[in-house]
DNA sequence: AAATAGGGCAACCGCCTAGCT
DNA sequence: TAGCTAGGCGGTTGCCCTATT
């Protein structure tokens, strides 16, 4: 299962470079705004493999900061930003492929609850998985749940309860609150679940992104004061596999000592191409002198 | 076999913050 | 202190693939 969707992964993402158009315009209505934000000249859209190897060979000289510099320097017509986006969620050789384990998937909710929307906090504790990768991860899966509960509730007219405390006072601000109130009933009140949590953790993660910022604090203290209902749902939880996941996550950063996936080749298109790890490891300090005489 | 719907995910946008001058 | 810049973050979009009809 995990290969065959790692091997998906891979594949759906060199067959995407190849096929997409190569002069990088993406023809979404997002980025054809008047407010033009990559400037004239810059690529945008999927990354080639050639684009790809060349970042990463220049982050190994450079390291993983100057975005904007290395961007430059590298020859490569995209923002720093987009090397950034690049390097962090596909090229880094510490990410992990394949899909979201059950552990995972109990730590996401866990952290969720304890964190909100705060996907890069999350993703800390997920070694070698990005905030964007949880991220649209949650997404689906509140879909899902959202489609379902949707169903439910179609075909049967009985009464709905609710999960009591976090639901009920319910601002939009608190968007994290109710997507963690979601979930909780889909594990463990299943078919209890009322829709207006679904409904308003849209509405609230549409709005989030504007209030996320100011109500951070605030935030936090309703999640907290709220979650604490939960501990007993969450303690049951932790129990039941407490000690794996113990050994498995307790670990900060990408590929650390307890990672079971750690030393591990990174399964990237761009690794694979040069799969010689050491390939990359030449003198920076005499490289980047050579680059600056050069600019 | 063709059409369609839904899922998965890369990449973008806009905003915010920290650090520097 | 104010202004600027780079980097980081969360939300959103849209394309490709796969499963289903």
């Amino acid at each position: 299962m995990d290969q065959r969707s790692m091997a998906a992964a891979t594949m759906s993402m060199c067959s995407r470079n190849k096929q997409k158009k190569q002069d990088g315009e993406r023809s979404s209505s997002s980025s054809s705004g008047s407010h033009q934000q990559v400037p004239a000249g810059m690529r945008k859209g999927p990354w080639t493999e050639e684009e790809d190897a060349q970042l990463v060979w220049f982050v190994r000289l450079f390291g993983e900061r100057r975005w904007d510099f290395l961007a430059k320097v590298s020859g490569l017509r995209r923002t720093g930003k987009s090397c950034r986006l690049r390097w962090v969620n596909y090229l880094h050789p510490g990410l992990r492929r394949g899909r979201i384990t059950a552990d995972e998937e109990r730590l996401i909710l866990e952290l969720h609850a304890q964190y909100g929307s705060r996907w890069s906090r999350i993703a800390r504790s997920l070694p070698g998985r990005t905030d964007n990768e949880i991220k649209n991860y949650w997404r689906t899966r509140t879909r899902k749940q959202k489609a379902a509960n949707t169903a439910a509730s179609a075909s049967s007219s009985s009464t709905v309860t609710t999960t009591a405390s976090c639901s009920g006072g319910g601002s939009p601000s608190s968007g994290g609150a109710a997507a963690s109130s979601s979930v909780v009933t889909e594990s463990a009140l299943r078919g209890s679940a009322g829709d207006e949590d679904d409904a308003e953790l849209d509405e609230a993660s549409t709005t989030a992104a504007s209030q996320h910022h100011h109500h951070h604090q605030q935030k936090q203290q309703e999640e907290s004061s709220c979650y604490n209902a939960m501990d007993q749902f969450w303690n049951e939880i932790a129990a039941a596999d407490a000690a794996a996941a113990a050994s498995y996550y307790m670990v900060d950063g990408w590929g650390g000592a307890g990672h079971p996936a750690a030393g591990e080749p990174p399964p990237s298109p761009v690794w694979e191409y040069c799969s010689d790890y050491t390939l990359w490891r030449i003198d920076d300090e005499e490289y980047y002198k050579k680059m600056l005489d050069a600019s």
